[in-house]
DNA sequence: ACCTGAACACCGTTCAAGT
DNA sequence: ACCTGAACACCGTTCAAGT
């Protein structure tokens, strides 16, 4: 069909690589072993091809990792949220697709510290978040707060749930914060000496044992509910006074 | 005095190096041109010694920054908040000590993001959170939420805030992101565009003029008022039930 | 036009060898 | 006992040279 040889047809059709397909394996790098595991030359061994061939797909390892943000943050289910009539609820729903897929990359944190990261995708999940606390009231001077609030809380919540994954690096600098805390003066540390070993693994990153999959013990709605309850009445006061 | 030739009495008294030094020094290199310039090889010459005479002095580059998160911690004011009666202002005060040296030391959350940090400051500050969280009528199965959303949100908000402060890297990569959002179609993005060019400045990151010292346009008061409020009226809500 | 190997200027960490 | 230079196994990026 193509004029390769029929032993052939079942190998890969050798078309050209492109960028996307450098991100997606970069993505996987990142997936599977974190950011200091994605470099150029596992990269490109892994693609089947030369380091040096990669920068006439790519520009840089800077502009590599923002891709992978992009990538991940297109993961985020907007089409329900879309739905929701309620603005509070719209909101809560996106919340909740932005935390879904954080905790699935724990990863990505580590790039999102240390990069600027506007790209389409970030774009349109604050757009839909500023029509939401919009349409909850919020104007002028305090919508931008109101949107600073809220995206600390999602990004900044999932930041630190999500470190427990990242348990690969250094076992003895984890075990000696660990015994920090199980050595702890009582009377210094009251609450945490009651709340051990609870506070280490639901809220310190420290947990005693590996989690369970789909046990995230997250807080993350709670909060969530209590932020956006307090935003709205914040608002209300505003607009009566 | 010591025995040195009065020629030498003004250099320095050539004490050994020791732990304390060199975590300062690590410090001073972060601080300056964030983590990725932290190496050992000029983090020794800044200290006048050869590289491997550092790892007598430290395991691992590792441990060094979990130190320097101890380190800056450490410069957190909790004194003034201990004097507060009101466990809710008390909470104030520490959230607000925090943001004021997370600010002066924007970096530190490439490091934060993506390593665990147990340690003796961060613990101390933890004690006072839940202490305030407790005395503000929060118990067991909340209070380890509470404790998780108040600190996801004063890390979460610092860190983006603190971005803009790390434009070092990649000037392409920050103009591409920036012409982005001027050449956004205003039909799909109408509050974005609408709100540009301050949400790209106070929202996003990329000011488009360097921030004048002091001022920060920061809205981290107000998120935290929300939440706060937020939280205390869950709290009341359950135990009226 | 497309890809390569080799090179440049770096990394963190170790260790035999010096004093 | 303390410190060093050199080495090991890596980095991101560039570029002359090949096909």
């Amino acid at each position: 069909m193509n004029g390769s040889h029929w032993l052939l047809e079942r190998e890969q059709p050798r078309r050209r690589l492109d960028a996307h397909t450098v991100v997606s394996q970069a993505h996987i790098l990142v997936h599977e072993g974190g950011a200091a595991s994605l470099t150029m030359r596992p990269l490109a061994a892994a693609l089947g091809t030369s380091t040096s061939a990669l920068y006439r797909l790519v520009p840089s390892k800077q502009w590599l990792l923002v891709a992978i943000v992009d990538l991940v943050f297109g993961e985020v289910e907007t089409s329900t949220a879309a739905d929701v009539g309620d603005p509070r609820g719209r909101l809560e729903q996106l919340s909740t697709a932005m935390h879904d897929v954080l905790v699935l990359h724990p990863h990505l944190h580590e790039i999102l510290a240390s990069h600027v990261w506007v790209t389409p995708n970030t774009i349109r999940i604050a757009e839909i978040a500023f029509t939401s606390l919009r349409e909850m009231g919020l104007d002028d001077p305090e919508l931008l707060d109101a949107y600073n609030a809220w995206s600390g809380y999602v990004i900044g919540f999932s930041a630190i749930e999500a470190k427990p994954a990242e348990n690969a690096p250094d076992r003895a600098l984890q075990r000696a914060m660990r015994r920090q805390l199980e050595e702890m003066d009582p009377g210094a540390f009251p609450i945490l000496t009651e709340l051990m070993p609870d506070v280490a693994d639901r809220a310190f990153g420290l947990p005693s044992r590996p989690r369970r999959s789909g046990e995230s013990g997250s807080s993350f709605a709670w909060g969530l509910a209590a932020l956006l309850d307090g935003v709205a009445a914040r608002k209300r006061r505003r607009s009566r006074a």
